[in-house]
DNA sequence: GAAATAAAACCGTCCAGACGGTATGTTTCG
DNA sequence: CGAAACATACCGTCTGGACGGTTTTATTTC
């Protein structure tokens, strides 16, 4: 790729051009999919330039969590700024941005993201720290019963459309939706 | 089976270890722990032992999940006969047989299957079609929006065990579950 | 404001080790 | 015996990453 070395250089746009690529590849060909090589050649760069932004594979996947964490956080204040209701506010934006079209934009990345998670143990407990500081940060809000269980349900609903599980039809989405947001309020 | 006496090798047990240090493996090292090698060694086996019980690692993944989806049904089935109530029964099976000590005993098993699931695309579709089976099976018991609420939660709960959330306090579990079973039978 | 210099952003190659898998023994058991 | 249950040795490929070069961009100097 000879045009590479003549275009304008943009190091942060080449940057989230190489996580983005690392996301989809997970996503297509698995974890194992993920290698230094597929991932620059995907992305239109040499293994070398590669390491130059993310100087291990290591560093690479953590950078895709640092910056979707970045955009959850971001997405997730932005829904409970919108939100007048105190109880249960973290929750609703959690569900919010888990499935309203417009709330997390990436979904792409974040699926790739929980694979990796789970795969890589070191991953797994950097999540488990965001999580564990989340749920004390609103714990003034969002301890009721009903809040944990809407966030598990949550979970779980984000866990099967990761998994490609029985899409179920719109309207039933949308009514299990009503009922998890109205199990916040009590 | 067991002649105690002159049975010097049990290859089916043996087999079952293999299949045990694999998940035991995943759950440790992460996906990417998981070579042909260091289940061998792990067993106590050589590699070509193990090739010859699982002729390649796909294979070997398969066995797993195979197993694994067979005690899982088991599980479920003995969970649902113990239960007179129609409605909602399968999903309260689910629920009890993935939390209840005593319901799914190889739980790090499970935890091992769910990251080589999410990691491998062709795991992944098996699972789902699981999935949807035992969905179309009970859609007579179970179809109600609050069944698949509590099957999304419980999902949801399994994902906060495997990646070793914040543990929640057992009166709180127990409330939890106590929460979801209601719900069950509405 | 142009030349000089530093620094960042890449490229292309090479390698040591790991990995999945084969091919070929050797032991054990019915 | 003969087949199943293992072990040993080995191979081709892939992978992470080290390394040295080249080109672009930013900064300083005169």
């Amino acid at each position: 790729m000879k045009t590479a070395h003549h275009r304008k250089k943009q190091p942060e746009a080449v940057r989230q051009l190489l996580l983005g690529v690392t996301a989809g590849l997970c996503v297509e060909k698995g974890a194992s999919g993920v290698t230094l090589d597929a991932v620059a050649a995907a992305a239109g760069v040499s293994k070398g330039g590669l390491l130059h932004h993310f100087p291990s594979k290591a560093a690479l996947l953590d950078g895709l969590l640092d910056d979707l964490i970045d955009r959850l956080d971001a997405a997730i204040h932005r829904a409970m700024t919108d939100d007048p209701e105190p109880r249960g506010r973290f929750t609703r934006a959690y569900l919010k941005v888990c499935f309203v079209p417009g709330g997390m934009a990436e979904e792409e990345r974040w699926k790739a993201m929980t694979m990796a998670l789970l795969g890589e143990p070191h991953l797994r407990q950097r999540w488990r720290r965001w999580v564990e500081d989340r749920s004390a940060l609103h714990a003034g809000t969002d301890l009721s019963i009903n809040c944990e269980l809407v966030r598990f349900a949550t979970d779980g609903l984000w866990l099967a459309s990761l998994l490609e599980s029985h899409r179920l039809d719109p309207a039933r989405e949308q009514a299990l939706m009503h009922r998890l947001v109205e199990l916040t309020r009590t």
